[in-house]
DNA sequence: ATTACTGCAAAGGATTTGCATGTGA
DNA sequence: TCACATGCAAATCCTTTGCAGTAAT
């Protein structure tokens, strides 16, 4: 559940790419976040430690940081939503009604996974799924 | 497998809208694809038939077909694409290298979908699912 | 005769790009 | 030093919106 900034840094330099303050900044902000952080929530954290930093870089940053697979993104109802990477790999549940996020739990995939690369010959990412529905809150309350 | 305009426009009149030319070329013109059809190709597709379509008026009028649920739609690789509904259930499996959409038949997901209902009684929608990876003729030539 | 729908053009928002400058290695 | 990154501003792309005219019922 937390970043390192000394590890990050180090693969960042161990690929030949360079460790600024706002590639630092901005692991800081997504880490802070419950998990699922919008690029504006991002953007905004960032820019109250580092007031000049430019949208630019942040769109370019969060491209650099998910290439290097230390940050993973999702849709998630149309928005991009992004995640320190190297946590424990899970997924999303997402309530259409009232758009309430809670998090899943890798293991209810494993058997669909392994099912595809037998069948299919087809090896899924299925990383950080998004799995639209009704919560059971707002399941009660509709019927 | 196929799409009925007679039975499309008679849903579209029976909840009070119009059967328009417009609307049933577009539907025709999602139709024509192999399944996953981008606005561009639908757009072109009208075009073709009807030179005088504007791009609001598609945009406008799939997002009419998607409400009616005569068309349903996915994100596939960050594009919107669209499909007849009413088809069988299926989801999709896209090739992260070559691209390369192949269909997946639903019962895959039926385990997932009650185990969610039970356990966290969540109903999900589990439709036109997108699981990205690997194809098998991708990881042949990879390794 | 209504009023939903379309075409047009302009606005809007998100993301990308070119280029000069700055900075980490 | 020198290539990689950043900041800035403009460009681009996709989608939406207001409004006047058109057409389905």
């Amino acid at each position: 559940m937390s970043h390192d900034r000394l590890e990050c840094a180090a693969q960042i330099r161990e690929q030949g790419f360079r460790v600024t303050p706002q590639r630092l900044l901005l692991l800081d902000a997504i880490c802070e976040g419950n998990g699922h952080t919008t690029f504006d929530e991002i953007y905004e954290r960032v820019k109250s430690k580092a007031p000049g930093i430019n949208q630019a870089t942040v769109y370019r940053s969060l491209d650099f940081l998910c290439e290097l697979r230390l940050v993973v993104s999702a849709e998630i109802e149309g928005r991009t939503v992004y995640e320190i990477a190297g946590e424990t790999p899970h997924h999303h549940l997402v309530c259409r009604k009232c758009g309430a996020v809670q998090d899943l739990a890798d293991f209810h995939f494993e058997e669909l996974r392994s099912h595809l690369l037998e069948e299919h010959g087809f090896k899924t990412d299925l990383d950080h799924m998004v799995l639209n529905g009704l919560c059971a809150g707002c399941m009660k309350n509709q019927s």
